[in-house]
DNA sequence: CGCGGCTTTGATGTTCATCAAGTAAAGTGG
DNA sequence: CCACTTTACTTGATGAACATCAAAGCCGCG
């Protein structure tokens, strides 16, 4: 039976997230309703205001959460990838989306019916408790990225972006911005041009080479130290 | 057996918050070991890095949530009463505290054992539930208010945090300020000098009035037209 | 009483946003 | 597939917003 063809949750990676304390049978009932859906990159995920029907999490891929403001313009909240998952955040404790999520990378997401996994959660203890292990870590990162990026200045801010795709997301000195400047600039709440010039400046002081949407860092300590201190 | 004189759970008006969902056995369980602290205004009630063995609400008073930052600034994560309970934050995603809980009016704090609370949870899944709503409330709350904050100039901000003791604090447009004007630049990310200019320009557009931490909204529409927009 | 922290105001300089203008890249419809 | 349009990127010049430095009065507390 849990050899179902349509029925792969089994052996999803990121079952142990989620689903390590749910009977075989449960999950099998949960994995029976589930929806898989690709989004390529720029594609709305979830639109903020929108009802909550579905538990989704991220398969593969990168989004970021945003938010709509004023005058058009967006404030993006944090990126995520698989395994530190982000539409957890409104699920629990409102009835619409408070955050847009947009793939910024060719993403997949798995769609669990709501209900079904309220259902679970509330007679699933163990089940219950590895979701709010998850919600706690996952707005606890929010929070404190949030608060590093705040206590700096333009330099250390673009440096702080840099560092976090290369660290944390990429794990390379080398890699392609999934992002445009002004995602930068939404992100750490500054203005296009400024990101643009700060990163000229990096790389007309040799700290990074940059060939369009590629980076790639040279000189990571200074980076690291503009980060800390800039 | 439940009026135990040491223990008045059954009567405290933050039980429904969290232990709705408990066993009368239960709950007397968790009373016999809760221990009653009061604090004075000022007092720090959790320091970031400690290890965290209790869990922690608060039940009367007022607090601030901060983290220490390089060259001894502080930044004030957010504030809060009784209800909108805060040291949820680190309790279930990490062992230590990331963040520092200080009294801003005098307070009283319910301190329960974290495992007796742990193995609650972990056999009680509608009382898990509870907790994960509210984890995911408090979040949500601090993550939504720092985007407001952070998407306004100077003035906005000041008008910001007047209307957030105003309306969210006291219901009263005339307050007593808990916080010292370097606190509300920590807050809102500032400098306390920039801070005092822009209370002492509204002072002078007769928007407010001050008395040192006397606080009397004059013009609370012009200063909700200040926060939305200046 | 005097010390340290909080508050206030002014003068000055830095950081950053805004405006402008041009090039490159990427999507769009015929 | 090419002309067309839009969006992204880049640099410079200017001014506004804000931090920093300085100095003085105030208040509470040991």
């Amino acid at each position: 039976m849990l050899d179902n063809p349509k029925c792969n949750c089994e052996n999803c990676e990121l079952k142990s997230l989620f689903f390590d304390h749910v009977a075989p049978e449960d999950l099998f009932d949960i994995c029976e309703i589930k929806y898989e859906t690709s989004h390529i990159k720029g594609d709305v995920i979830i639109k903020e205001g929108e009802k909550i029907n579905e538990f989704i999490y991220l398969k593969e891929g990168l989004v970021k959460l945003s938010k709509a403001s004023s005058n058009n313009k967006d404030q993006i909240i944090s990126f995520s990838k698989p395994f530190d998952f982000v539409s957890l955040l409104s699920v629990f404790s409102s009835e619409k989306y408070n955050y847009t999520v947009t793939a910024v990378e060719d993403s997949v997401t798995c769609l669990l019916d709501l209900d079904v996994v309220k259902r679970q959660a509330q007679s699933n203890s163990m089940f219950t408790m590895d979701l709010m292990i998850r919600v706690s870590e996952v707005s606890d990162k929010i929070i404190q990225e949030n608060l590093e990026i705040k206590r700096k200045h333009l330099k250390g801010r673009v440096a702080h972006v840099l560092l976090y795709f290369s660290k944390h997301i990429y794990n390379d000195t080398t890699f392609e911005l999934p992002i445009s400047r002004r995602e930068i600039a939404e992100y750490i709440g500054m203005t296009t041009e400024n990101v643009i010039r700060t990163l000229s400046e990096f790389r007309k002081d040799k700290i990074i080479k940059i060939f369009g949407k590629y980076i790639e860092i040279e000189d990571i300590k200074r980076l690291e130290n503009i980060s800390e201190f800039g």
